[in-house]
DNA sequence: ACGCGAGATTGATCTGGGTCAAGGAGCGCC
DNA sequence: GGCGCTCCTTGACCCAGATCAATCTCGCGT
């Protein structure tokens, strides 16, 4: 995964991504240096939770390989799904001491981590990467508020084919992507965690999804290969008029 | 409104909230009189659109006095309501032209604005507004994120408790607050805006609010004042274990 | 005081998605 | 290669909330 190339992201310079996209984009050679001494890596397995909520967390990172989930649980067990963290997304949150949210490795997963102390140290004499954290932030933000219009306005089938539209999306954007229109890629959620991100039961997601392949708008090959023939068909069930700035 | 008095937020010193909370808490007398000279304000009239979607935005700003939304709107017709804009809160993205959501005036309006340019100069400058700035939105951040878990997970009655909560908590942040646990404030949205906030139809809303009525959890007067006799008895009702960070 | 109109309430009915229940399909492991 | 496990699919039924349709209320302007 880390040998993928894509023009735009500079994803397969250097052995790590955060250098170049998460944190430090525009900044110079001694700042590079600066976080290369707090750096360090974590490994962990599929199903394995990097932090539960409440617990605290010392570090912040940004993923390298593999998916992981935030949720947050009612204490009658029902839980959401609030973000969904692929390659380069970032985690942690500067200045806070408790994780807010759980965080769970739904494939084996590798992080990139800085210790949280000296980040924060950085931060404040290096202006650019307090910048760049914001602009991840607000795009974080305004990922979060569209999700909560599917959340709260679209039919079970429109947010199935908005899941879908994120995760094709953000996963052809790390590959190099399959010829005319057509769309290729392994589902990285169950359908479980699928429902706790789109707020329905695993049911209503299994059928949506037969629905969505009887009707041509995917096809399948066993449970989990996805291959989307026509994106503007699909965006077109989600109810996305413009293909817009959803980013997972 | 600006005489209210607040210990924890020095609100009432000064002219202007954004000066003390919004972007400037810890700035120095050279950065704030910097912010003087990109000041201005702007009134509107309730129910007046301070910006269309998609409309270019040359200001950011926060908002004085009165109550403001932020939607989003699908073609149909269908809009769900993605962020609520108390007195303090922070509009507009530094780093975008264009607006992402219609950003409404639900009653009469102050706002305090700054051109945008030299305000995302100064942030250049002056790392402690980017700071600022990165909490407030890694606050807006966890709200929405919050706000995932109502829309994705909550009943209609567990919905408006949430709602309630959320206004009566952040309205009594900025008023004295009434003695004994018991919590008096005017409901600031229609039916109709609080359904496209939790995703809900105004039937609804208007059916568990005299449901809620009828249980005591909560008392009218007219169809705005509302009475919370016991604030701990609503956040049964939202299905709030902790009284945890529902910040609007 | 009166009448008008926007907003709110309440009722009757319908339906999308939840719930409960019964298999099926793939896959690692002895 | 069959056994068991986890994940997925499909069916039957139910219910919370949507939809459709009357009123009702109250603040406001004359």
């Amino acid at each position: 995964m880390l040998g993928n190339s894509h023009p735009d992201l500079s994803l397969q310079c250097g052995d790590c991504p955060i250098r170049h996209r998460a944190v430090c984009a525009r900044c110079d050679e001694d700042e590079l240096d600066q976080l290369e001494e707090i750096k360090y890596y974590r490994s962990f397995e599929a199903g394995q939770t990097i932090v539960w909520s409440g617990d605290r967390m010392d570090f912040v990172g940004s993923v390298v390989t593999g998916i992981a989930t935030l949720t947050q649980t009612m204490e009658d067990g029902r839980t959401q799904m609030v973000g969904l963290l692929l390659p380069s997304d970032f985690v942690g949150r500067p200045g806070r001491a408790m994780a807010a949210y759980d965080v769970v490795a739904t494939t084996d997963l590798v992080m990139c981590c800085f210790r949280k102390k000296p980040f924060e140290d950085m931060m404040l004499h290096t202006p650019r990467i307090a910048q760049r954290l914001l602009e991840m932030t607000l795009d974080e933000l305004d990922a979060a508020r569209e999700w909560m219009l599917v959340l709260g306005r679209k039919t079970a089938r429109e947010k199935i084919a908005s899941l879908l539209a994120i995760i094709g999306r953000r996963d052809a954007s790390l590959k190099v992507s399959a010829g005319a229109g057509q769309m290729v890629f392994d589902l990285p959620l169950t359908r479980e965690a699928m429902a706790d991100y789109l707020g329905l039961t695993l049911e209503t997601v299994s059928r949506q999804i037969s629905s969505l392949k009887r009707d041509g708008v995917i096809e399948l090959a066993g449970k989990r290969h996805v291959t989307i023939p026509d994106f503007d068909r699909l965006l077109e069930e989600a109810g996305d008029d413009n293909d817009g700035g959803l980013v997972a």
